[in-house]
DNA sequence: CGGGATCCACAATGATACTG
DNA sequence: CAGTATCATTGTGGATCCCG
């Protein structure tokens, strides 16, 4: 049952991957956590975000709505106005969200023994 | 997950965004499935990874190394074998590893749909 | 066998400026 | 306000060769 088992852990790395091409990233996350946190404004967000830039926002949030994550409403025209949303799908990331968080503070601790 | 507010989710971001240091990338991962499951030699780890090259492979596994997730050890001489072996500290990931196979499976489903 | 060194090409990101 | 445009810099991938 050799093969099986390989099949299948070269399934979870495609598992993974497709993950990290959704959510991975040095902004995606960061952005469902301020939007997650009440932020629906483009300068919120991106004042929110330490060192993001306007491309980089611009780009991942188009990114995001493209996979389902976030949806972009046009508020009004004149002055323009944005609003941009979670999903309900996106909420499905959150166990991801709270593992990595929870890492992250694991990992700080120990970092700080060394 | 409600949305609950609070004001400090700045520190949550920096927690995601020290995670994806350590873990993110488009192969940290899949090294780590790979010798999860198994996998110790350097050859072995690379032909297990679709696509990985040589020169990646040879820079995640000193990343890795660095951030206290494996151990390389010096099998033998002559001729040079080397094996990578995941730390106890490195299994505190799959927690994190865990969430994102199952967030990608239920996101197979999703696109599916569409 | 387990890599490192080098060169090249190209993609991703960043900084800054600007606009409907 | 919500982005684009443009250019500079960095990162990544591929190929090849090399070495202990």
């Amino acid at each position: 049952m050799k093969a099986v088992k390989e099949r299948n852990f070269q399934e979870k790395i495609r598992l993974v991957q497709d993950t990290m091409f959704v959510i991975g990233g040095k902004w995606k996350l960061p952005i469902i956590i301020s939007m997650y946190h009440g932020n629906k404004r483009f300068n919120d967000i991106s004042l929110s975000i330490p060192h993001i830039t306007n491309r980089m926002l611009s780009k991942e949030l188009k990114h995001l709505e493209e996979n389902l994550l976030i949806k972009r409403t046009i508020v009004s025209e004149y002055p323009i106005k944005v609003e941009y949303t979670l999903t309900d799908y996106c909420y499905s990331v959150s166990e991801v969200l709270i593992a990595m968080e929870k890492w992250g503070k694991h990992h700080r601790e120990k970092i700080k023994k060394k």
